[in-house]
DNA sequence: TCTCTATTTGCAACTGAGTTGCAAATAAAG
DNA sequence: CTTTATTTGCAACTCAGTTGCAAATAGAGA
């Protein structure tokens, strides 16, 4: 494992005020170094032998989330898929791509678009927006 | 159960050319009476002692997701919600808003939203919104 | 209307991601 | 180094969703 990598995690968790904790870090990292939203299981794949136990990266998850390093992105298969909240801003954060041949998901960091302007009395704490369709790939 | 209700749900199985069967008829009949997105217990639930047996639902949900005449709407709590499709466009459905004190959901049909300007090479299925937030009730 | 067949239904059993309780291990404050 | 609140691993559980199969049935054709 990276050992840069490895330091950005510590630092996140510092910055948080969480325990500096191997199975945190290892999680992190695994986390940081997708290019797109991992499941539980990804993780746990991507870091081997050296995972922790399913429960631990479950409950750190938890405590990233509750700690705002980590958002749910969405739901595949049942399955939550997970990344760092650093490219969001406080309510929105980047659209996700899914591809429904290759179901394949991007992030798309680059496009820009507005808030939906919400009814009167109504609070946004954030606005996520899926897009479905055929990635350049498989569009070939 | 009101009978405009169920010609309703008769004439769109019609339209898709699927059987017409009591348990089809009852489901779509419930879907139709929410106004916002059920899940396959809530669907059970208002149909009561009538309701058809939970693999015949999940079942007639497939169907009608696959006529699109439903859409799953949204995961909360690992259950999917499903809503009927015809209010939305081939491309996108209304952005839902989810109360985060009171977890109701509403659909925001009204609003109006443009549609994501996708990196080349992608071709849009479907767009979809969800909103986090404080509902109206909630913030009072 | 009756017959026939492909489709649909109900039941029972299974799946697996997520979730919980608890005792052992440990980060970090003092 | 000591102490304690926090975190971890294990094992067991939950339950929405899913599957296989035999019985029931919608609706096409006679």
């Amino acid at each position: 494992m990276n050992t840069t990598v490895k330091q950005h995690a510590v630092a996140l968790l510092r910055q948080k005020r969480l325990r500096v904790t191997a199975p945190r870090v290892a999680v992190i990292a695994a986390i940081l170094q997708s290019d797109s939203p991992l499941t539980q299981q990804q993780i746990a794949a991507q870091l081997g032998d050296q995972s922790p136990n399913k429960t631990t990266i479950y409950r750190t998850l938890l405590s990233l989330i509750n700690a705002d390093v980590v958002h749910r992105a969405f739901v595949q298969q049942r399955q939550w898929h997970f990344e760092l909240a650093h490219h969001c801003s406080p309510i929105q954060c980047h659209p996700h791509f899914t591809c429904i041949r290759c179901h394949r998901t991007e992030c798309l960091h680059d496009v820009s678009y507005p808030l939906v302007d919400l009814p009167k009395g109504m609070t946004m704490y954030r606005q996520q927006i899926r897009i479905e369709g055929i990635c350049s790939a498989c569009s070939a």
